[in-house]
DNA sequence: TTGTAAGCGTTATCAA
DNA sequence: TTGATAACGCTTACAA
């Protein structure tokens, strides 16, 4: 790989004149300019970001750590975060963090070694306070995503776990439902938490109870779901209908549900929040409440630039409002 | 951020024997290495991998280039290349084409100014040639995904396009289909073309003709399936069956149907290549031929490291095979 | 308008 | 076993 001084060898100039071109950043001589220019197509010369990274402090590198790209509602907004990153001249590393604290903090340390120039994350849960009180110590930039963190002051792109919540159950009462099972991801994910708390506000607007034996907190995977709804065929009186607090939550649960011979909706209703997206342009199937995942990183994105220019001074926080598509897998008892 | 030389005077050392205990590269004194461990703690240090990169001429940075996250089969082929990489110690940046080749480019040079130690890419057809040819030129290792290009020696992690049309046409031709339409991508990617020559072998095998208004070149994206079926659905002699060259077109080309009032598989069947991955889980409807994505992401990581790491000497080609999974958009006549 | 010198944080090399 | 020095490729600050 040729260097600035290769192309200014060639062209008769010094290293200088020649980062003054590929930046822009002083006048330069127009006939001297063209001879660089001239020098770097034919050297097909390419800058090296590492060098340049170490004396500006800056890489123009940016992580996103989330728990599973397979997670369509991840999977857009991995999509949408890319996009616009690459708009505005970052590149974009990506990790999978598997709802685990521990890779969590592999990873952020990784990042912190890479220098990057900012972090998205969507924390594994809670816990996930110190693995980002570590980048706050160390002064690098990140937003968070999806999930909040009681406690931690930063800029933040979230979704309305009530109002969507607050949707879905309406929906369900609508249709005639009272015994509807929720089920939960960990407690320690704000997401699950506030979902809950809406399953509950709703159920009492409506005078019922919440029935301990139909709450199932697992985690947010397939296998989550699976086991949620082996948990729950053992009861004598079934649930008419299941809330999902997540999609992997649900398809897991149908999965399950469909191995036991129950068919959705004829015997048990399933809804969820955030939607399957390719999947529903298939087979529009699933009731849910959607979130503009693309936006969740495109937004974020734009949060942590200008975090990382420094035009940014309070903390900001962005609400993404969900959206109701009522599908086939809900029907009116 | 403290540097290695924070360390080294708080430490009592030089920077070198930092280096040392970080590198475990020579034999340090059992003392000092704890006393030198013991302020990496208490400084919170990392090592800056760009002033490493600079000297060490390689950043453990990998990049995956394809056309699009959202499309399922390079969903998880991107979570099978990042657990790799991670397992082995590299960090993936990524990065969508659109099938785009002026977009490839311009991120092709992009991450040859980042320093990559080498790239992923599923190229966008055979023109990407001359981007590939760039790489070349600058010696960054790559290899190339799921879609070959004609002379171009390089490693290579593939499917086998033909025998998985094989046993998609195979599998409608048993359910008594004659007429069946193909629905192609851009004939300048090499799957297109080979799911042509399969469709093509299979009919005439079975003693039909081409019919050539049954086959419409259009792009692997919904809106190409979208569109070749608003052309296929101007024929007066309708086709029984479409065999979508990959899972986007299936997806748009149903989409379309439905919107037309017809049925799938009533009153059209529809097959395709690769599947739909968690859609598949939730309602398994598509036939298709299945390709074990998260293997493509995983072995082209495995390729692509040994060619870093110079152990590897002839190009190497991994072709993974395909599986016919019948489902329910496909059926007798 | 252009160039020189120093420095970014690390490691290879050679010397002690 | 440890350290001094130079070098990696670039940009900032200053000088010409």
């Amino acid at each position: 790989m040729s260097t600035i001084l290769d192309v200014a060898r060639l062209a008769n100039v010094s290293a200088m004149t020649v980062s003054r071109v590929i930046n822009g950043s002083a006048r330069v001589n127009e006939q001297t300019r063209l001879r660089v220019q001239e020098v770097m197509q034919q050297l097909q010369f390419y800058p090296n970001s590492n060098a340049r990274g170490l004396v500006l402090k800056e890489t123009r590198l940016l992580a996103l750590l989330i728990s599973d790209i397979t997670n369509p509602f991840f999977t857009t907004l991995a999509r949408g975060a890319e996009d616009e990153a690459k708009r505005l001249g970052y590149r974009l590393i990506f990790g999978n963090s598997d709802e685990n604290i521990g890779k969590e903090k592999e990873y952020l340390e990784m990042l912190l070694s890479t220098r990057v120039d900012g972090v998205l994350i969507a924390p594994s849960g809670d816990d996930s306070f110190e693995n980002l009180q570590l980048l706050q110590n160390k002064e690098l930039p990140f937003v968070i995503i999806d999930r909040d963190i009681p406690g931690l002051s930063c800029d933040k792109v979230l979704g309305d776990s009530l109002l969507g919540t607050h949707q879905i159950m309406e929906h369900l009462i609508a249709q005639g439902h009272r015994r509807i099972a929720y089920l939960s991801g960990s407690k320690h994910i704000s997401t699950s938490r506030l979902r809950l708390q809406g399953y509950t506000e709703v159920l009492a607007k409506h005078g019922l109870q919440v029935d301990p034996s139909l709450v199932v907190e697992t985690n947010y995977k397939l296998s989550g779901g699976q086991e949620a709804v082996q948990h729950l065929l053992q009861l004598t009186n079934l649930p008419t209908a299941i809330f999902a607090a997540n999609n992997f939550l649900a398809v897991g649960a149908i999965k399950e549900l469909r191995e036991h011979g129950l068919r959705v909706p004829d015997d048990l209703s399933v809804v969820c929040f955030d939607d399957l997206d390719l999947l529903s342009d298939l087979n529009p199937f699933l009731t849910v409440a959607a979130q503009p995942s693309y936006d969740f990183g495109v937004k974020a994105v734009e949060l942590l630039i200008d975090r990382i220019g420094g035009s940014a001074t309070d903390h900001r926080q962005i609400v993404l409002p969900p959206q109701l598509i009522i599908r086939r897998s809900s029907r009116s008892i």
